[in-house]
DNA sequence: TATTCTCGAGACGTATTATGTCCCGGTTAG
DNA sequence: CTAACCGGGACATAATACGTCTCGAGAATA
C-alpha cells in the first residue's frame, strides 16, 4: 500500500507545491512575526500579490491574524505548523538527507532545517529552534548546560522557550573569554538563554589576555573555582562550529596565532580549539573552562552550525570522533554530502 | 497528533475538494465503464466541459483510457481507486458515520458507501461491491454461503468477483420461493453469484403456493432434504432488508396477509420474516430453508440495505439483536442517525 | 509635536484559466 | 440504413490570478 502522499501525487500533482508554499509562509511568519506583507513577500521571494492571496486564505482558515502591527500566527497556526514539520521534512527529503549524513559522519543523530544560512540569514533561527527542540526532548531537570559563543549560538538563545521540565537546570558558559564581541560571547548567550528558559545561570568572568601568574591565582580564587567545578560537571554541551580563519580574525588573534593556524592548515574551530582537516587539534586558546576531553563525559553534546561555507569545518571537527548530535541546514548538509562523494 | 489528512483539511481544503471530484469520476467510471463523456457527466451531475477537463487530466495521468467505445479505467486506475477508498472515506467523514452507527445499532461492524441509493441507483452497486469486499476478507474456503433475493442482493451478485481463497465455497439460497420476480429470486441470485465467483451452487426449488400435504411430502424428498441440510449448515448469510409493505406488495401477498402486516405495524422484512418497530416477528412466509433462529449459529451475517427510505426498516430489523454486519449507504446512515437523535 | 515608516486594504487593468456550448466525423447496435 | 453515442476540436465568455499603484492609519523616531 502506497502512502497517502504518493496517492495524492497521482491525483493532485501540484498538491505538494501548494502545501509547501503555504507551509513556507507559515514558517517564515513564525520567525519574523509580527511582519507585514511586503517584507514577508520579500523574505519568501514571491510577489506581494501572490503572498496576499495565500495570506488571506490562511487568515480565513484562522491560522493567522492580521493587525496594524503586521501578521501573526494564531494558536491554531502554531499548532498546525508544529504538526506539519515532520511531514514536510519527509516530503522535501530532509529526513533522507539526515540519514545519509548521519552515516557519513558516523554520529548518532543529525537534524537538518530547510534553507542555507549563508544565503538567507533567518535559517540560523530555524537551526536555533531545532536545537532548542532537541534539547527539550532531553531530561533536563537539575542538569548543567554549558554553552559557547558565536552567532549561531546566539540564535539558539533567541529561540529558547521556557519549559516545565527545566526545573533546576543551570546554564553556564563553556569556556572563559575568547575575544568575541559582547553579543556573541558565551557569557552573554548563556545569560540570555537562561533568562528565556526562566531558569538559572552562572557566569565565568575571565579576561582575554592574562599573564601566567595572574591566570594561576585566578583559578585558585574561590568564586572562580566553584564555577569551574560546575562547568566541568556539565552533562549537556551546546556549541557552534566555526571556520578556523574567520574565527581567528574575528577574535583579533595575534599575527603569530594566525600564522600558526595557517601553517597547520586549520579549517575548523569549536570552543577555542582549532582543528585541521583530519580532526587533530592544531591550536588551543589558552583559557579556563571545559576542555575537549571533558566532552566524553557529557551525556548530550549538540553541535549547531550551518551554511554551505561551513561544510568543511563541520566535517573536520566531527572527525575528532566526538559522539555529537549535529544541527545544521540544508545548504551545509548538501555541501557535505557532495564533497564526500567526490 | 492529527492525521496528515486532518492537517490537509486545514491547509488545503480546496485541493481536497478537487481530489474528491476526481475520485468520484473514477468511482463512477468503474461502475459504468465503458462509458462516454456525456453520460458520465450526467451521472455525476456535472457539466460535460468540467468532466472533460478532469477526464483529460486523468488520462494524462494514465489512470484511464479513452477509446471509441468510451472511457475505461486502466490497471493503475483500478489500483489507485482501491487504495483511495479508505482515504476518501475518512475525508468525507464516512468512517465517523460508521462508528456512530455501529454504536447506535449495537452491532459489530458497519460499512457505509457514499450516496443514497434512493436518489442514485448505482449506489446499490457500490454497496454490492462493499459487501463482496467484506465477504472476501472472511475465510471462505469450503464454506456454505446462503443468500436471499431482492434487488440489493442482485447488485451484490453483480459485483461478485472470483477469488483464490474461495475454493470449495458453496452458494445456496437461504429460503424457498418467496414470490419475487425471477431476477430477484434467491435462486437466480445464488446461481449468478456462484458463477461470477467461479465456484459451486445448489438450488432449492419450492413452489410458492403449496398445500400442507404437498409441503410435508416435499421436505421428505431426498434431493430436497439434502439441500435443506446444507442450507441449515450455512456458516455465512448475506441478506437484504426490505420495507414491509413494499415487499408484501411486490410478492403479491393475499389481502389477508397485507391486512395482518398493516394491523401489526410491520415495518421491516428480511428473508420472509416481517418485523415491527421493536424487532418482533409479526408474520412469516411459510416456506422451507433457513429460519431466523439459525442465524445465531452463523459465523458471519451480512445485511445489505440502503437508501434513506429503508432507514426505519433497517433499524427495526436490527432490534432483533442479531449480531450482523451492516452494509448500507450514506443516505440510510444519515436518516438512521437523525431519526435516533430526535 | 512633526515626520517618516510600515502596515492592511482597496482598486484596477491584464494575463491566464475554467467553463458552457456547438459542431464534426467515426463506430456500433438495432 | 439510421439513430445514438463516442472522442475531439473550436470558440466566446465568465471567473480567477496576478502585477501594480494608491490611500489612510497607527507606530516609531527625532
Amino acid at each position: 500500500m502506497r502512502s497517502l502522499l504518493a496517492l495524492q501525487q497521482k491525483l493532485l500533482p501540484d498538491l505538494l507545491e501548494v502545501m509547501n508554499k503555504r507551509y513556507r509562509v507559515l514558517r517564515q511568519l513564525r520567525l519574523t512575526q509580527p511582519i507585514g506583507r511586503r517584507s514577508l513577500a520579500n523574505s519568501l521571494d514571491i510577489t506581494e500579490r501572490v503572498l496576499r492571496s495565500e495570506v488571506t486564505f490562511l487568515k480565513d482558515q484562522g491560522l493567522l491574524d492580521m493587525s496594524i502591527q503586521g501578521m501573526q500566527l494564531t494558536e491554531e497556526g502554531e499548532q498546525l505548523l508544529m504538526e506539519l514539520e515532520p511531514v514536510m521534512n519527509e516530503v522535501s527529503g530532509l529526513d533522507n538527507l539526515e540519514e545519509r549524513l548521519k552515516d557519513k559522519l558516523g554520529i548518532p543523530e543529525v537534524l537538518i532545517v530547510p534553507g542555507d544560512s549563508d544565503v538567507t540569514p533567518w535559517v540560523k533561527k530555524e537551526m536555533g529552534r531545532a536545537a532548542v527542540g532537541r534539547l527539550k526532548r532531553f531530561q533536563l531537570e537539575s542538569k548543567v548546560v554549558a554553552v559557547t559563543g558565536g552567532t549561531t549560538l546566539a540564535s539558539v538563545a533567541d529561540m529558547m522557550v521556557p519549559s516545565l521540565d527545566m526545573d533546576g537546570t543551570l546554564f553556564v558558559p563553556a569556556r572563559g573569554g575568547l575575544g568575541e564581541q559582547v553579543e556573541n560571547q558565551a557569557n552573554t548567550i548563556c545569560a540570555k538563554m537562561a533568562r528565556k528558559a526562566h531558569t538559572d545561570y552562572r557566569l565565568l568572568h575571565v579576561p582575554d589576555q592574562l599573564s601566567e601568574e595572574a591566570y594561576q591565582s585566578l583559578i585558585e580564587e574561590p568564586g572562580v573555582k566553584e564555577i569551574l567545578e560546575i562547568i566541568k560537571s556539565a552533562s549537556i554541551v551546546v556549541h557552534g562550529i566555526g571556520d578556523a580563519k574567520t574565527m581567528a580574525v574575528r577574535r583579533k588573534s595575534t599575527g603569530q596565532v594566525l600564522e600558526k593556524i595557517k601553517e597547520n592548515h586549520a579549517v575548523a574551530e569549536a570552543f577555542g580549539y582549532y582543528f585541521n582537516q583530519s580532526g587533530d587539534v592544531v591550536h588551543k586558546v589558552k583559557t579556563i573552562g571545559l576542555q575537549l576531553e571533558d566532552l566524553e563525559r557529557s551525556e548530550l553534546v549538540i553541535a549547531v552550525a550551518g551554511g554551505h561555507s561551513k561544510a568543511k569545518a563541520i566535517e573536520a571537527y566531527l572527525k575528532t570522533g566526538i559522539q555529537s548530535i549535529l544541527v545544521t541546514d540544508e545548504g551545509a548538509a548538501k555541501a557535505l554530502l557532495e564533497g564526500n562523494s567526490l
